[in-house]
DNA sequence: CAGAAAATGTTGTCATGGACTACAAAGTAG
DNA sequence: CTACTTTGTAGTCCATGACAACATTTTCTG
């Protein structure tokens, strides 16, 4: 007969967010490539297929990472705006630092955010990352009423400051440039925003 | 006995190129992840283990590819420059047009040139993107000298240049917003880097 | 509260693919 | 011509994703 100390409940009780959160810490020390389900299952001390009840694929659960990663980032930007001042330039530059640490501290996750392999299930995908797009949105219409941006769709602009970032952390995280370099590239790339988009 | 006909050489002769080929055609109809060894050596016509004379590890083969790839841009990039007029204004915008396109035509291609997993080995890939680089800097020193662009290091200015373009091409790629935007959206952002980088 | 239905896990299996070894054939140099 | 090197082949091992059939819990319903 099993011995009742060390015996295991049939049903794990949370899987999935064991699971994803050993994907998550996997995703950050071994990279996408190297997650595996069984590995994870191992892991999570279940069988080698009990994953596949939360996660239709591999694909699936690397999907519902992006879709995490986006509220994450949101959350990320949401504080540094709480805690920046009123005057735009430093809030904008708030943002931009926010942005650039969680993408540099999270490589292989914004990787996976920024891959939605164009597979038709990605709407979650896209839908998670509406936040944050929106948020950048906001800011430029604040900058816009507080007169330090000129006129402008504030989409438009918001995406090209996105984008700026998210290319500053790519050639990072892709180790073109110096890690250290961070700080001086994001001051530049605000000034260049202030001033270029400015008044 | 064999039939001479249809009979294959012991040697292939080329096959380190046949399979950089084919697995370039791979990547733009499957992605990398869907890249096999055995399937390239099967569409080359030899045996499974064949591939790995030429390249130690899959993982040799994609980074084989990111390299050729930077080679790719930087031609690319060139050729549109020397299509450009002598202006400042329009050269940028040559650049930066072509880079996209580039990016955005090739995008699985991209990916892996910015996502040299921080492996040693990817000492090849940082050398081969200089080239580009490079050129970027040039062209950044080029304005200052026409007096186009403010003083400041050409090499951190052109790489943030250099990061919007990618950042752009990132979220279209990754298809966070609609493709169709692109032209748009380079057009704003050179109008911010002229105005922004400019005096 | 019983029994049915739905969720969740388990075992077993298959096909694919990367990595490795030993061997074979073709090219090359002395 | 012979020895060495390069390039390809055959065979094997092992990990993994995907799937199917079955088992155990939980939850819903009458």
């Amino acid at each position: 007969m099993p011995d009742a100390t060390d015996e295991r409940p049939y049903h794990h009780g949370n899987l999935r967010a064991t699971l994803l959160d050993a994907a998550e810490r996997g995703l950050r020390e071994r990279g996408a490539d190297q997650l595996s389900l069984r590995d994870l299952a191992r892991e999570a001390g279940v069988s080698h297929a009990a994953p596949r009840r939360h996660f239709a694929d591999r694909q699936a659960l690397l999907d519902a990472l992006a879709e995490a990663g986006f509220a994450r980032l949101d959350t990320a930007l949401r504080a540094a705006l709480a805690g920046a001042g009123e005057g735009f330039p430093s809030r904008v530059r708030a943002a931009m630092m926010a942005y650039t640490r969680f993408a540099t501290e999270n490589a292989a996750l914004l990787e996976l955010m920024y891959t939605s392999k164009h597979r038709p299930g990605a709407t979650r995908i896209v839908k998670a990352a509406e936040a944050p797009f929106g948020l950048m949105s906001e800011l430029i219409t604040q900058g816009q009423e507080q007169g330090a941006l000129q006129a402008g769709d504030p989409e438009r602009i918001g995406i090209v400051l996105f984008a700026t970032l998210q290319g500053i952390a790519s050639i990072i995280n892709g180790n073109l440039v110096k890690p250290e370099l961070l700080d001086e590239l994001v001051d530049t790339a605000a000034e260049q925003f202030l001033q270029g988009a400015g008044r």
